[in-house]
This record gives structure tokens, sequence and C-alpha cells, in this order.
RNA sequence: GGGCCCGUAGCUCAGCCUGGCAGAGCGGCGGGCUUUUAACCCGUAGGUCCCGGGUUCGAAUCCCGGCGGGCCCGCCA
């Protein structure tokens, strides 16, 4: 690997240039015909010592080169993993361009390589090269091995750094994708459509969370950051796509930390003719198929030991239920004073005109924690729940669920409010609370409960936070690890290129 | 918004409490080596101790201010 030293890179650039190997000007495609992985599956019989005429070319990163005089070994990484490629000198001496191009082989370098595929005798499953070419080269030095990349700092500032060499992030990356894929392929199945809505809003809603405000010049008009999708996609099921979902990425104006971010990825589905029962059972489906997918395992053994399991059925527990059976006292029929009085002796911060927020941050407290594999917590309050409708067995509550895993708030649903006139009701409800506190409130959509005015079926929705579900599922301690990613301040980036700018010409 | 902690070589970190030559391992560079797996052996270079100010004969170390980062609490998923 190349130190970080602008005089001796440039010795480099320009040595490999006299001898015609400078990958700038040569390369610009390589044939790849193997993985690294499918290669060892593939000739795993291959006894130690035994060689094969089968020959194949392989592209990564080199991550180790181990020089022995009279004969060369290298790991070289692709996207399924490593290969050992071997350079013999009998064979270097038989090829000028290929022991040219093995002086100048540093740990961190782009490579393709074509050769028989063997297994040294120790054992190893290799391509004992017979070309090697220099596809890029890395200028800066990689923290290769076994420390990686610690600083938190650098992690985030250099992502691409920590991705590169981090496999549990790597994995939560890959993992989300595989995810989604699964999601998709059940949704798909069972007939969903999948539609983009908008992510600039005239009016944000369908959570409660302050918006991120810009403009459109071409209006001249003030619109907001999408907070969630939920009002378009009951507006689509309004317009007869009666299964409808989104993998949205939303934006909430708040705070950063461990469990939030800015901006975020939710999955969220409404189905028509379906209530919040149905869409438990979807939303159990779709996380358990989607762990198995990635696991072949319903139970999912995290890197701190801790075994998930998301075998279906999942509980479902009353949040008050819940909160009693915590503290062993009766909570459900407490007022508003009695609540806020429950909630000081808990050392629970919590002051709202709306019972039901109290309540929640209770529940948050003294029953949330306990709660590690999948599990259901219904009956939410009203009061905090104005697109959901209420409960058919006491309006007080809502018929709105949150899912639970690993301590984290995953997924949140219910039965959709499809009545206008309590949609409206709700809403002027939120506005009074705005005027009250300077808590987030839904804001009035006129456009939206005239929607509801055309009618809406009964219809059922969930919403699925996929980074806090790869959280969960892989035991990463913070939100922005499983975010590819992730804004840090402003940095003076020194660049080797700029002390190098009489290279340049070279390329033109 | 409140509190706690961190910043020393390319990377991981020690040194700081109790002020006295800037350190280790890995990596780099040079040499050797035809079966290694973080190869090994010999040699060697490498520093804005985050920045600024103060105390002191003397500051990586103590004090003040700033910058960058992390964690916890409050609020939003």
């Amino acid at each position: 690997m190349r130190p970080l030293n602008p005089e001796e890179t440039l010795q480099k650039i320009k040595a490999l240039a006299e001898e015609g190997l400078d990958p700038y000007v040569n390369a610009y495609r390589y044939e790849v015909t193997a993985k690294a992985e499918e290669l060892k599956a593939k000739f795993s019989y291959l006894q130690p010592g035994e060689e094969t005429e089968h020959r194949v070319s392989v592209a990564g990163r080199l991550w180790h080169v181990r020089r022995h005089g009279g004969i060369t070994f290298m790991d070289l990484r692709d996207e399924s993993g490593r290969i050992q490629l071997v350079v013999r000198r009998d064979i270097a001496e038989r090829s000028e361009r290929l022991s040219r191009t093995l002086k100048f082989l540093d740990k961190g370098d782009i490579v393709g390589a074509k050769g028989r595929v063997i297994r040294t005798k120790t054992g190893e499953i290799s391509v004992l090269a017979e070309e090697i070419e220099i596809l890029s080269i890395a200028w800066r030095p990689i923290p290769f091995h076994e420390f990686g990349v610690k600083d938190p700092e650098q992690r985030y500032r250099e992502r691409y750094l920590d991705i590169m060499l981090n496999s549990r992030v790597r994995g939560a990356i890959v993992g989300l994708y595989k995810v989604e894929r699964e999601m998709r392929r059940i949704l798909d199945e069972k007939g969903f459509i999948e539609v983009h809505t908008p992510k600039l809003q005239p009016i944000y809603g369908g959570a409660l969370a302050k918006p991120f405000v810009t403009k459109i010049n071409a209006l001249d008009r003030t619109v907001y950051l999408s907070i969630a999708p939920e009002t378009y996609l009951k507006r689509l099921v309004v317009a007869g796509l009666f299964k409808v979902y989104e993998i949205a990425v939303s934006f909430r104006n708040e705070d950063i930390d461990a469990t939030h971010y800015p901006e975020f990825v939710q999955l969220e589905a409404y189905q028509a003719f379906a209530d919040w029962e149905d869409m438990m059972s979807l939303g159990e489906e779709l996380i358990a198929e989607a762990v198995r997918a990635l696991y072949g395992s319903y139970r999912v053994e995290r890197e701190d030991g801790t075994v998930l399991d998301f075998s279906r059925p999942w509980p479902r527990v009353n949040m008050v239920e819940a909160i009693e059976e915590a503290l062993k006292t009766r909570v459900r029929d407490m007022s508003r004073e009695e609540l806020e009085e429950l909630a000081g002796r808990l050392g629970v911060e919590a002051r709202d005109p709306r019972a039901g927020k109290i309540m929640e941050k209770i529940f948050e407290k003294v029953a949330m924690p306990r709660l590690r594999n999948p599990t259901f917590v219904t009956m939410f309050p009203r009061d905090i729940s104005p697109l959901a409708r209420p409960s058919r067995q006491d309006p007080r509550f809502a018929e709105r669920f949150e899912l639970y895993i690993a301590g984290l708030e995953v997924a949140n649903g219910y039965s959709e409010l499809n009545n206008p006139v309590l949609q409206y009701y709700f809403f002027k409800e939120e506005e009074e609370l705005r005027k009250a506190l300077e808590a987030e409130s839904h804001p009035m959509d006129r456009d939206y409960v005239r929607a509801l005015e055309y009618g809406l079926p009964p219809t059922g929705g969930i919403g699925i936070g996929l980074y806090r579900l790869m959280m969960a599922i892989t035991g990463l301690p913070s939100i922005k690890d499983v975010i590819p990613f992730t804004i840090t301040s402003p940095e003076n980036i020194e660049l080797v290129s700029e002390s190098l700018q009489e290279l340049a010409h070279r390329y033109l």
C-alpha cells in the first residue's frame, strides 16, 4: 500500500507510465468470468497441490500481498468474497508483462487476473495467475486488517472506508436490499401496487413531526419535504388502488440520536376492506419472511449473542394491560391528572394536555424495555392517533398498534379513519393542540378530508421503519450504522491530486 | 435545549492523574526468501500531540476559550 505522500505517489505513477502499465491509460474495461466464492465452491473437490486447466478471470481489490521472493500470494476481494492469487516465478519469467506488473502491485489496488484454478499445497483454492492487469490504483493508504477504522469521525466522514472494511455495516446495507426485495415479492404476490407519492408537499402530514421547508422556484411556493406518504397513499385507495404500497424516504426535521435520523426509509402499505388485525398479520409475514430470506431461519443470533425469534404468530399485548402488569396498578380509568401524577412518581417527564400522550410515556418507560422478541402493542390512546379509527370496543382508544423488536419501535399501523366528519373533527382538535403547546400536531388538510368525502373503503394500513428493522436484526447500535451515508460538518480535505496537478496533461 | 466523555504517526492505542528528550504494535520504505493466510527475518524513515491563549525555567500533560466527534437525558419513528 502506498504511503500518503504525493512525491512517492508521483514517482510510482511516472514509473508505471514508463512501463506502459498506467491504468488510467490502459484500463477501461475488464472481462470478468468468475466470482471468488463461486470458484471456491465449485472447486472444493480439489486435493491440496492439485491443478486444473480451467482458466478464469477475476477482478477486485487486493487485500493482502505476501511476497516470498520466488512466489507471491495475494488476496483479491470482489463483491462475493475473497480468493487467493498466486504468482510463481517460473510463470512470471515467461511473461515480461506479468513480472513488470508484479513489481508495482500494492495492497489496495484494483486488479484483474487471468489464470488457472488450483488448490495450493497448503489447501487454499487459488487462481494461479498468468496475466495481471492493474485496473486502478489506491493512492491513499487504506486502514486494512484487524484494526479497520474505529474512529467514529472517520467512519462517518469516509464512509466508503467503513463500508469497505466493516463487514457488519456492509451486511446491513446489502441486507436492507434483500429485505426490500423479499417484501416487494410478497406484496406483489398479494396484488399490491407499488407507487411513488410526492416528496414535495404543500401540506405535510401522516405523522407528527417538524418538516423541512423549501421552495419551488417555478411556482414561487413554499413546500414541505414529505414526513410520511400516508395521506397520499390513502388518496390512492380512494382512487381505487385498493392494495397499494410505497417504500418511501421520509424527512423529519428533528434531532439526531441512536434511533432517529432526519431522512429514513419506511415501507407503508394500505389494504382496502382490511382492518388493523389484518395489517398485523401482514406485518408479521413481511418481516418474518424477510428475516428468513436473509438468514434462512426465523431465529436470528445477533453479534451480541442475543437471539431474536421471529416465528409467527407474535404476541399482541394491550398497552394498558402491559402497564398494569408492569406496575401492578390499575390505570385504565385514570384521569389525565392522575396519569400525570403517576408519571411524576415514575420519573417520567410528561407535561401534555393529552392523557394519551402521558399514557404512552408511561408505557415506554415501564413496559417497552421488556420487549425483545417481536411484539405488537395494541390499543393506542385515541387522542394521539388522529388518522386512526376509534376502537369498536372503547372509543377512548384507537385500533392502532405498534411493533416493538429488541426495544425498538419498528412498525406502526391501524384501522384507517375513513369517516370525514370525524377526520375533520380530529384535525380541528390538532389545531387547538398546536395553539395550546409547542408540541407537533397534525395540520388541517382540507383536500384529504375532501378525498374522504368521496368515500374511503374500510382500510388497514401499516408503516415499517426499514432502518430500525435493520438495526434490530443486526444489533448495530446506531441508526447511522445502517444508513450508507450520513451528513457530517464541513472539513478541510487535503487531496493528493491537488499537489499532483502536473499529471493532468498526461491524460488529455 | 441540559449533562458526561474523547481528539497523540497512515491505522489501533499508550503516555496526561503526579509537568522534564514524542512512544509501542501494525502499516510504509530498503534488502532477503518458491507454498503463504494479519507470511517471516534484517534494516530504516515517519509527528501542527485538534486550534488559540494562559500558568510555568519548562506544557502532549495543568487552566481558559474555540473547533471536531461520540454517548446519555428531553422531543420526533
